[in-house]
DNA sequence: ACCAAAAACTAATAAGCGTTAGTTTTGTAA
DNA sequence: TTACAAAACTAACGCTTATTAGTTTTTGGT
């Protein structure tokens, strides 16, 4: 039983993973070479193809992570108990700190999700529609309940996901404004608006 | 004087620019090919050369069109009267509608501008941050105001032009919802909050 | 120390890329 | 109709790409 591990107890798939990631995330998914990928890992390109599959391989395993991850705990949240506002706040919560602590693959699984092949591209966008409308119902049932404005779900769903989304924009800021603060700002802003 | 002009008072490069938008918005710039591009055009690859002078020159000039109009109507907006939220209403809407009109440029310019070749993505860069600082401005005037919670001006901005930036999300289902309700709505979840 | 498996290497392949050169066709103005 | 320029064409260049084949080195268990 050969263990091929490196520092950590991390498998050498998981280390090419990690900096295809970072990869991809600063070059993208189409304008990275697996050559470039090689010389991050410290090896020659032909020497990855003992440990993957393909390139889109490992586009493919970023993205379904981070999407599977997302669903999981969501549903986690709205299982809870707690007032809708509050579940939304918590989902808000898990998209920045996700964001925070696995930034390089959110940031691919958002970019270059679009570089699947079939028949992986059609599951993606699936988990990512049914993840819209677990979320869509989760806003229905609060505009049920006179928690929400009576605005169109679908309308607020997208605005929420698009702002912690822009988060993608912020890490270069990060050292200026404490998590803390950004996460209480925009959970305020998107909660009870900005104006006073 | 040849006037080189193709129908409705558009030159070919203008065709080019236009077809050049719609197929990186669909395939992304590096990933979209000068051969696929000429079949949109209706001509040899070589041929785009005429009128063209290399493949990134598309690019720039889609991203820096897009920028220019960004930063010329937001300051015509900023210098008129009016309330801060009234100014900041008006910049949301206007993002909506730019949008709306021109969905292959503005996607292009927010999805591709790191694929400029030097110095014009320093200078992108530079407009973008001029832009950002300008919208920083004008909402700390408001919290100065009272107008405004005081909440991060930073933060705020990053919430209003990413949710208005995922927009590109919802041209598919824009039969769905009159672009006023999607206007509406979204202007008043950023400003007065999702919470009754 | 030995053996087998894992993982590295070098070399090479076919395909696709943006772009240039050189030539022919097209369109316009005198 | 002739002349000239604009814009199309074909052919090809040099380069990069992901990936495969074949071989050598490294590793870990006995």
């Amino acid at each position: 039983m050969a263990k091929i591990q490196t520092e950590k107890n991390t498998t050498k798939k998981e280390v090419i993973l990690q900096k295809a990631a970072a990869l991809f995330k600063t070059k993208s998914y189409t304008a990275a070479s697996m050559r470039e990928l090689a010389d991050l890992v410290g090896v020659e390109a032909p020497s990855l193809y003992n440990h993957i599959g393909a390139k889109s391989e490992l586009l493919r395993e970023i993205c379904f992570k981070i999407g599977n991850e997302f669903i999981e705990q969501t549903d986690i949240i709205k299982n809870s108990p707690g007032t809708v506002t509050e579940k939304i706040g918590a989902i808000i919560r898990f998209h920045i700190k996700k964001m925070m602590e696995n930034f390089d693959e959110v940031f691919v699984a958002n970019h270059d999700w679009k570089h699947l092949p079939e028949p992986y591209l059609a599951d993606f966008l699936t988990i990512r529609r049914t993840y819209e409308k677990s979320l869509v119902s989760l806003v229905e049932a609060g505009i049920a309940n006179k928690e929400i404005k009576a605005i169109n779900p679908y309308v607020a769903v997208l605005t929420i996901l698009s702002a912690v989304r822009g988060l993608e924009f912020w890490q270069r800021n990060k050292k200026n404004i404490p998590p803390q603060v950004l996460e209480d700002d925009m959970v305020l802003h998107l909660l009870n608006g900005l104006v006073n």
